[in-house]
DNA sequence: CCGGTCGATGCAATGGTATTGCATTGTTTA
DNA sequence: TAAACAATGCAATACCATTGCATCGACCGG
């Protein structure tokens, strides 16, 4: 089709505009999870709020997922299509690089199930590796 | 024996203080991890930065660690003896509740052994759990 | 075609947390 | 006693996230 990016936002009941689109495709170009600086540096000419408000967005429409890496900056990452917004289904670990600050999604690593105590209801796991990714570690 | 928090500072290499010793009463009392405002409302005369260094303190000796639970906010708790600075042994699971904002620590719970992608040199790994504690589960 | 409504955008301002600089206090040590 | 050092406290700063408000533009009914 001619705007696979139109349609990856209609799917999920967002509206088009110029600023998502763009949004989008540095999401959907960088391998790694973004912050809202980051983001906004890529688009050099893009408000700030206007990107944090796009973000939101997208997590409320359930198209990306928050990481928070213990960088101090939230970060972006787009979803598996399976992901709904009320359901996250793609859980996976994320690795935090402490050198070179990269926040990788190892979709290729699950989160493992967890035996809770009894009472506790559980919404969402959040799995954070830190050390050196293999790049940092071949480069020290 | 007379002052075992004394002990538990000395233990650790950190000179005791009344602050410190403050500090460190109110973590030890607290079942739950306790962030940077929560001290300071426990000690309604200390300093914010001064209670500030002494977790930074504390956590540079090994003595509390660090919880990054996505409320903003830093937490910290008492390490298991076994931890040192350089390698924190106590990996288990932190739950953080979305309701009452408390962050409690599972030591029944073991972080799972991961099985990275080659290349990725590990120190550090967290897991949290967001939902709602059997408390706040049992109050809705 | 016009006016109204609503969503999206952009600027300004605010709040909260972490952090640093520097002066002061207090304790140890020569 | 004086010097040295650690700990403390105040002031100021930086950074990130968030809200309020005004504007722009698209869509819709009349």
């Amino acid at each position: 089709m001619a705007h696979p990016l139109e349609d990856t936002l209609i799917a999920r009941q967002i509206t088009p505009t110029p600023m998502r689109l763009l949004v989008l495709d540095v999401l959907q170009k960088e391998p790694t999870a973004l912050s809202l600086a980051d983001v906004e540096q890529h688009l050099k000419h893009a408000d700030r709020i206007t990107v944090h408000r796009t973000l939101k967005t997208f997590t409320d429409k359930g198209l990306v997922h928050r990481i928070e890496d213990g960088s101090g900056a939230v970060k972006f990452a787009l979803c598996a299509p399976a992901c709904t917004p009320e359901l996250h289904r793609d859980l996976h670990v994320h690795f935090f690089c402490v050198r070179c600050r990269e926040t990788a999604c190892l979709p290729a690593v699950p989160v493992p199930a967890l035996a809770l105590p009894g009472g506790y209801q559980v919404q969402e796991t959040s799995l954070v590796v830190k050390g050196h990714c293999p790049r940092c570690a071949g480069a020290v």
